[in-house]
DNA sequence: CCTACCGATCGGTAGG
DNA sequence: CCTACCGATCGGTAGG
């Protein structure tokens, strides 16, 4: 027998943990779709054999779901948060639009995966995560409203333009590089200042 | 044997033909992703059996790949009648951002199905259809930049503008409905406007 | 257009 | 963490 003796510290090896098949397959998932991720891949970049996988999981479906859900919720989080105290309504569409395409920007392979591949969620989840697309859509749709009746934007079509200022933003994540020429923060100023033309800025 | 004469005409069936074959296709990709879709389920929808769908088909890749380039030439060919013989940049762009956006709300599940399984074309077909991606983005930009120079639009980050013109027009693809409130016409109009604006339209 | 069937691969379990 | 294995399903072919 070789010796194997049992000691504190690991060999410094890579360990597989839940955190770590998440990790794998977000770039999977975010890379070839839910459908077209085989979990033998998601072991394959581990290293470890695919039944191995459930040590550390429930189901393939679950890893999708959780993905999704979090960072719905995050997202939502995120817009609460933005808006908290700020009164002038331009200034909470600003700070609505660049969370938004900043989470885009550092968070590409989660927004590409709910984007992607929200029909595969199974239910309930995916009724949730819906709700809560939509209750933020409102939200912004409300904003453009509001700014309208202010007399501060000028968008009759509050609805599509709301949709048009996210669907802006979730771009990002389609083309975004951290290695880039410009950094997350500067490309969500950027991009905030794009949703309070398409509101219609006076 | 039951009377089966042959006549000229058929009795009032629905044909089975490679253009049947494609809808069917077209509308489950654009529900569940390519990889989401199996060949028994485009032959349930035209009520035949899987192996009878190699009559009117040779591969399920190659469905997919005729969607993808057929759709993307077109958007290349939209973008080309579209400016054509026109001199003024400001209405270059509107018209360019008009038929993307028209496209997108006509022919949604092709515009879903180019912009979620790109990634599964196969060589060297892939290849082609993002050269003329790139191409048509860099016709936008390009579109930017000149206005910029004649002092009608006022947007430095025209490679930033230009993405998020074309992606704020995708987002039509994902929410249109034909029986809804606007016409294809009118939500096009107004992304136009948007797309104007984007570019800091003074 | 069909039945019968192919090898490959899927997600997942048993049992250690 | 592994090997061995499960039933189901995949895209596709043979042959009529």
């Amino acid at each position: 027998m070789a010796s194997k003796v049992p000691i504190d510290q690991p060999e410094a090896k890579t360990t597989v943990n839940p955190a770590a098949v998440r990790e794998a397959a977000l770039t999977l998932f975010a890379e070839r779709g839910y459908h077209g991720t085989a979990l033998s891949q998601i072991a394959g970049v581990l290293g470890i054999r695919t039944p191995s996988l459930y040590n550390h999981m429930r189901a393939k479906q679950d890893l999708l779901r959780d993905i999704v859900s979090e960072t719905t919720e995050q997202v939502w989080a995120d817009y609460e948060q933005a808006v908290e105290g700020v009164d002038d309504v331009v200034e909470r569409l600003r700070r609505a639009a660049r969370v938004y395409a900043l989470r885009h920007a550092t968070h590409r392979r989660e927004a590409l995966i709910v984007n992607r591949d929200i029909a595969s969620v199974e239910e309930p989840a995916r009724s949730r995560v819906l709700e809560l697309r939509r209750r933020h859509a409102q939200a912004i749709k409300g904003l453009i409203d509001e700014g309208v009746r202010e007399g501060r934007f000028d968008e009759p079509e509050s609805t599509l333009a709301a949709f048009g200022i996210l669907e802006m933003c979730v771009s990002i994540a389609r083309w975004f590089r951290e290695d880039g020429p410009q950094s997350a923060e500067t490309v969500a100023d950027t991009y905030s200042t794009y949703a309070l033309r398409v509101a219609g800025l006076g």
